[in-house]
DNA sequence: TATTTATACCTTATAATACAAGGTATTGTA
DNA sequence: TACAATACCTTGTATTATAAGGTATAAATA
């Protein structure tokens, strides 16, 4: 099922945060964690994970360093901070408040 | 609790549709509706509620017709259309996919 | 009676968002 | 050797919800 893209609005933050909390990972790595974790329904784009990931960073919620993966090749790997840490859990919160809601406006009178 | 307005973008037609889907109402009352009915969590400002009516009118989702109330005052009375329906119906669905992918990047690994 | 609050409608301008579309370069594979 | 996959990035854009402003009437209250 494809489902609007709108609807990631304001959520994309916590998505990311949270494939991030799982462990350090390098942004093209992340875009395939949060597919995989999510069971094929998130595809961030790229045009998406990279900027919200230097977002993320200037915001001090991740932190970033250049290294070299097994093939020798330089990646940048991220990795959450503690204020990153905290804020998932307020964004956790917030999702759980939003959502809640959500279902009693969605659940029909009948 | 307060949460971060940006969690609403691209569910406010659906949370609008169904609130409308309770029955006819004109603007002013669709809002305190929506606020009652999730327990006062969405407070939908009026700069945000009339042009998402217009819209939602223009997309043939909802109709309206001027009506004069009990106290001989003008209001505009809006009841959501077959379409609205149906659209309400695939945003429902959509929102239970989205959301139960959210709940699966949200839950820790630990 | 005068004033304030609530009701009821609306528009314009704006910040933020996610993303499409474009690009570069390397590594692995057919 | 070609092609796909990996890995990174930027610019420009459409859409969104809303803040901030406005008008006018009805009800409540001081």
């Amino acid at each position: 099922m494809k489902f609007n893209r709108e609807l990631m609005k304001g959520h994309l933050k916590t998505i990311v945060l949270s494939a991030l909390s799982d462990g350090p990972c390098h942004a093209y790595g992340l875009k395939k964690r949060i597919q995989e974790k999510s069971l094929d329904v998130f595809s961030i784009p790229e045009g998406t994970i990279y900027p919200t990931l230097h977002k993320l960073e200037k915001d001090g919620l991740i932190e970033s360093q250049e290294v070299e993966s097994q093939s020798g090749r330089e990646i940048r790997n991220y990795s959450i901070t503690s204020k990153g840490i905290k804020t998932l859990e307020d964004n956790r919160r917030e999702w759980s408040f939003f959502s809640r809601a959500m279902k009693l406006m969605l659940e029909s009178e009948l």
